[in-house]
DNA sequence: ATTCTCATACCAACTGGTACGTATGAGCAA
DNA sequence: TTGCTCATACGTACCAGTTGGTATGAGAAT
């Protein structure tokens, strides 16, 4: 019985294969005929589950962040210290950038083509990179506090950091196919916070 | 006849305004048709001048990485010290992200859509953040040898750092509409440098 | 100087293909 | 029957690129 619909699987795959085609050429590249070839399924299909291209989108994009959220607080939760709650969040990036399987993030693709032509989509990415930027500026707050209450640095600026330098990484991965780059990085950012709250 | 070889303005005209609406909403999206009725012209004159929109985006590309390096070198080539390069070139950055002419970055916007449907294209954008990447990384090993010989930290990886966090910053100001965004993390960059090098 | 030639600069209308989206109905479950 | 799922077929718009021009000016020939 496929009636009621936790997740039609015909839903759920016209998804899987818009996220992937979306992650490698884009939002406004990639076309609903070859979302609905990749998926196996026809458009009258596609128009059934979703209003038009845009809305596909939407729910992608929620999927996509909704997962990785997850994935993130899965990580972390047990963590009480706020410092190190960070830097386990920046290892699971760290792992995150090995796995084959993890292609680039969906916020930042769609965020360089559509906004300016789909302010919708454009505003989840924007709740999407605030979201995760403020999560680690609240730990990097509360761990100053706590560890170098003297110090004279920006802690609440670093959530937009670690944001940024993530981004970056994974565009230029996919420039140069280089996958370590993300890693180097977030070594290196690791380094900058050891630096900043004494080792 | 209008001027000879050198630079037709019809030419520098849809250059200009391709350049224009593809910084707002990238290369696929921006149609030959808009690019003809910004630049005033018929599409005619377009494809007098350009083969396809392939050749448009790689003369676009061409144009705006030499203009980025010059402003670059413009504003280091009389410093010696290489440390003190760096530390500049991340200033003419953060001068650069200040203007509000400055719209963003061709190379970042393009390589993030056409990197899988382009490759010519994303050839190109690999090189100028090479290019970029290879020139911090040069002056900042330089600046290892000179400052901090015995650090143990990677200064050659500062460079891909480097392009990374400034392409992240604008993907965000994009996104967000923040200007100070890139300013913030750049000092933050700046702040790391100096903890490397021992202030 | 006048005319002929030819390359460059530009234009308007059109073509083939494709993209998004719709109209409509078949198959099946409740 | 009724409602949900999914398919076939089509419509409309638009996009990259082409065709077939006109206009202008440089240089050579006369």
């Amino acid at each position: 019985m496929r009636t009621r619909h936790p997740d039609p699987p015909t839903r759920t795959s016209l998804l899987d294969a818009a996220e992937e085609l979306m992650l490698a050429k884009g939002f406004v590249a990639t076309t609903v005929d070859e979302i609905c070839a990749a998926a196996g399924v026809t458009k009258g299909s596609f128009f059934h589950y979703f209003r038009n291209k845009e809305e596909l989108g939407k729910v992608l994009l929620d999927r996509f962040s909704q997962r990785q959220e997850a994935r993130f607080l899965e990580a972390c939760a047990s963590i009480e210290d706020p410092l190190e709650r960070v830097m386990t969040m920046i290892d699971t990036a760290i792992a995150g950038s090995r796995d084959p399987a993890g292609k680039g993030c969906l916020v930042g693709t769609f965020a360089q083509e559509i906004s300016e032509t789909h302010p919708k989509l454009r505003q989840i990415c924007e709740l999407c990179f605030e979201r995760l930027a403020a999560a680690v500026a609240r730990d990097l707050v509360e761990a100053k506090e706590r560890h170098a209450p003297d110090a004279a640095f920006d802690a609440a600026a670093l959530g937009d950091f670690f944001v940024a330098l993530g981004q970056g990484s994974l565009l230029l991965l996919k420039t140069t196919g280089e996958r370590a780059v993300m890693e180097r990085n977030l070594l290196h950012f690791k380094g900058y916070l050891r630096s900043l709250y004494g080792k």
